[in-house]
DNA sequence: CCAATGTGCGGACGATCGTGCGGTTTGCGT
DNA sequence: ACGCAAACCGCACGATCGTCCGCACATTGG
């Protein structure tokens, strides 16, 4: 019993893929009009499926929504988080992973930009097990980020003084305003704005300014 | 003929009274809900009215939309901008327009945090007059905030060589980076982040410290 | 071969949505 | 006093929503 799959159940690798396929174009729709603008008629027919088909593989709204923020967490961590480990720990593995987040936003991966940025707006003021999966993706994110940011202070580049939490709060900070302002106003010049402020933050807590991009 | 309503006509007058009672639920719903989680048969309901007696005061949805923005701009401003106009052009009006503004989303003027960051995160990536609307609208804040930063340049209180556009930008991204987090987690102390963070970035082009309250 | 399980479809349900029409009431201008 | 204008209601429309049921089909393990 419980005999770990043996080999593939043809049903449910079908039902994967094809959840695989809804899911790809949820978090399409959902970085654009919010998981509320998800619906399930939409779907079956932008797909060629059937409404209660659609239905059946997911057991409800509220999971396909969960379903959805659960895929759009596997392309972030693609996108933003695999890049940077190619380099060791360090200063210069955190800015990677500020410059990959802004390449991330400004190609639009997602086409409304960040798809968290989007839908944690949304549900940031609302009560449920949505609202809480977005906030500890969140908090996971954050925590990255002062880990990537703790190692640098381990290999000592970054200042044994600095107060890491406000560190990554204002790198944040300035991540999401580039991604809210560009795709407000369709204009990426403020992805740079963004960037120079980060490096500019960033070499007052460096230990050596060679480990930045220079600045004019 | 167009003798500017010499005095009220009644019937105008109850309109815009009912009018009013509807913009101040609707901006309350629209910043947790978004403007899109706003129905007329909700707010009919909510308010005792008729689905068509609402509908009919606004002409259609998106009017009702689009008169909720001006509602919550008109609060906006009596909230964040006016309270400053007491200070004289400098540091200190700056200053105290981001605290105004940390205050407004702490005491939750809007239920949901501020409204623009929720509605603007909503309508971001979408076309249409609403969008336009929120776009003009951000625009005016950031064009208010650059005169204000150059008002305090005027009065040599800010380098001259200070880069405007970039400086509001970065403040704008702590205050709505603490709205966002707060609201998120129902917790407050990000308020103290953002302020520590702006205060911090502002010493950095201020001629005379002592402009600012010090920091430990 | 059989029974069980999962995919997927067609169709229907009650609810709610935005919108439109006709009618009543109230206040305005002439 | 008359007619127009605006507020507001009751009611109904077509559309869409999430959900559920029954059935056909494919694939599984025993």
């Amino acid at each position: 019993m419980a005999a770990t799959a043996t080999h593939t159940d043809g049903r449910i690798a079908r039902g994967n893929q094809t959840r695989q396929t809804i899911l790809k174009r949820t978090v399409e729709i959902a970085s654009v009009e919010g998981l509320e603008g998800l619906s399930l008629g939409r779907l079956a027919s932008e797909l060629k499926l059937s409404k209660s088909g659609v239905f059946a593989l997911f057991g409800s709204k509220e999971d396909l929504q969960l379903a959805t923020v659960r895929a759009a967490i596997k392309v972030y961590l693609e996108h933003v988080v695999q890049p940077a480990r190619d380099l060791p720990p360090g200063v210069d593995r955190l800015w990677r992973v500020c410059t990959g987040w802004l390449t991330y936003s400004r190609e639009r991966v997602f086409p409304g930009g960040c798809f968290f940025y989007s839908v944690s707006a949304e549900y940031g003021a609302r009560e449920g097990k949505v609202h809480d999966t977005l906030a500890a993706a969140r908090t996971n994110w954050f925590a990255y980020l002062e880990q990537t940011v703790r190692e640098a202070q381990q290999a000592g580049e970054i200042a044994a003084d600095a107060d890491v939490p406000q560190l990554v709060f204002e790198i944040v900070a300035l991540l999401e305003m580039a991604n809210a302002e560009s795709v407000l106003h369709d204009e990426s010049t403020y992805y740079d704005m963004a960037a120079k402020a980060i490096a500019s933050r960033l070499r007052a807590v460096v230990t050596d300014p060679a480990l930045l991009p220079e600045a004019p």
